[in-house]
DNA sequence: CCGGGCGGCCAAAGCGCTTTGACTGATCCG
DNA sequence: CGGATCAGTCAAAGCGCTTTGGCCGCCCGG
């Protein structure tokens, strides 16, 4: 149309600095009106890189209660991939297929990259990425390899840690758990920090103070029933979720006890876009970290490693915010024995 | 390798039948054991076909509440696409941005096809999308066309008329709503059903009563706080939001009100996976629509419409489950008016 | 015994771009 | 004034596939 050469177009779109300025100006207006855009799949062919990244989710039943993380992770990750002009493949898998999965990304050479999600114990796709040659982040971390690859996590072990100090230097020494499944990484380095902690204050965790499931909100409002049914019940809790949060709020309002006063509860906070955790005062004391960002860190490091791969493997240790709310306060007096025997 | 032609290979692979079996045989055994896929972009280039359907998610502050939505529906289609052999683009796109991605997805040919979601009043995506040559599936419907594009959708004005018709059967009389954010064409059936039920009995919707806000644990809370010190408050509550009806639990507990006794809440459930609704009796009585359902139900549809451009379109509207759970009952006996002064 | 039909395979064109290498005319410098 | 330099442009190759059209040899029927 323009009576230009295809080499000129492409350098002028692309810019080149070899297309002198009026020559660009006239493609660049041409192009516009006739909304020409480079075909992706040919400029992808000549170029060899396909501006696009998979995420590939797991999405065994018992991990189904990721899925609201993974929407605030995608949306901070997806805000990287469009300033990049990268395009953001989405992949939900199966476990017995995530095997074949990784290798027909490798085969079909369609993304640049994968952001991998939601690691778990001796989980076995640290050997299946490797065999790819793809470049990957992990958001998480593989609990039984080094550090020899490129990873973005909060440090969830001295998160709870903290957060198990504050509820014993507020004197309390019955701290319950809520954790989430613990096939989970993070799950597991949770548990460690919580029970770093009660070591340190010489205390022995609690069998029946530890709990592991699917962080809904009935888990939190079903074990927080049963552990104030305990003879000796706890007195302030942690838990992974602030939707189980949620459920031991539940629970404590029908029992009659006040949080912040009676009972304390301490939950973690994805700061997920939906379901913040009150506004200037928070209503739960909170380890906060924000998935969003964790999403657009991961996603700016693959970037990274994609535009240089003969790079060291980089690693992202995130320290967690810890707001306190209005859920925690000091160990209440303990009730006298006699006194205690009477309620039901 | 095996001395055979591109050509040979090709129609090995893609099952076409001028292969005799044992060339295919040794072809497929070939291409396992070298861990060869067809590169998706040459494919793409060669076929016309990008194998792939672009998800436009508009990303504006007042829609985060959407988030938890979509990776259900998100779910749902992933299991279709995975099972036709096609990829998931994924796109989160500023209000402000919208028109540009429509074009460029058209023009990029990225994607065989788009799947639109969360319509809103006045939507002007009808007619960029028209503009583009992609076939696209609505999830819901734009208010201000006909039915001239594929679209999937729930049965918002009958299912709400349904449930507030139920709540005035028991008696209740005094029925308030909280909606979603009225600008989404959902929010705008609903309250439509809502109000057509309250008229054929003869009643006017009272706008004290009818809320609409994005759809927190919060809202929930703070509205039924708020119309529960009216001086004429209402006995029962419909909810667009499980999220919402905690918070509508949590406002009752702490007034005292008994779910299904002294206060009566139906609210819809989208039977998001990780917020469910009780588990043999639900705890709310809900409108349920499985949005994972709505997900694979339009991405049916669009792979229906790509391979066959010139049908008719397609529309498809679901009707929501009616569960009755604990949380309705008959309305309250009116307190006299002596004693309701009393009250704070 | 011969011609037509057909199963099985191949060469080559083409998909829409990028990039290499070469060419041309203008500019600059000694 | 002539050769070197350089900015601006182009033709053509190549990216890895699919698909068209054609070729070859075998088998079958007349």
């Amino acid at each position: 149309m323009l009576g230009l050469s295809q080499t000129t177009v492409s350098r002028a779109l692309n810019g080149y600095p070899e297309v002198s300025d009026a020559t660009r100006a006239r493609v660049e207006a041409a192009a516009r009106k006739h909304n020409y855009k480079a075909n992706t799949r040919a400029k992808g062919l000549a170029t060899g890189r396909a501006m696009a990244i998979a995420h590939v989710i797991p999405r065994a039943s018992a991990h189904e209660m990721m899925n609201p993380v993974f929407a605030d992770f995608i949306a901070g990750a997806g805000e990287i991939y469009a300033a990049a002009g990268y395009d953001m493949m989405l992949t939900m898998v199966q476990d017995r297929d995530e095997g074949r999965i990784y290798h027909e990304l490798g085969a079909k050479r369609a993304v640049d990259g994968i952001i991998v999600h939601a690691p778990r114990k001796d989980d076995p796709r640290y050997d299946l990425l490797r065999a790819t040659a793809l470049p990957f982040v992990v958001h998480g971390r593989f609990s039984h390899v080094g550090d020899g690859y490129n990873w973005v996590d909060m440090n969830s072990r001295r998160a709870f840690e903290r957060a198990t100090s504050f509820l014993l230097d507020l004197g309390h020494r019955r701290i319950a758990l809520l954790n989430g499944l613990e096939d989970m990484d993070f799950a597991i380095r949770r548990r460690e920090g919580y029970c770093e902690a009660l070591r340190r204050q010489g205390l022995v965790p609690a069998a029946e103070l530890m709990w592991a499931d699917e962080m809904t909100e009935f888990y939190g409002y079903d074990a927080t029933l049963r552990m104030l049914d305990l003879r000796d019940p706890p007195t302030a809790l942690l838990t992974s979720s602030l939707i189980t949060a949620l459920g031991v709020r539940r629970a404590c309002s029908e029992r009659g006890l006040r949080l912040g006063k009676d009972f304390s509860v301490i939950s973690h906070d994805d700061d997920l876009s939906y379901f913040r955790n009150g506004a200037v005062v928070p209503d739960f004391t909170a380890l906060r970290s924000p998935i969003r960002d964790h999403g657009r860190r991961a996603a700016a490091m693959l970037l990274r490693v994609i535009a240089d791969p003969a790079a060291t493997p980089q690693n992202e240790l995130l320290e967690a915010e810890f707001n306190v709310g209005l859920s925690t306060g000091p160990a209440p007096l303990p009730v006298p024995s006699t006194f205690r025997a009477i309620t039901p």
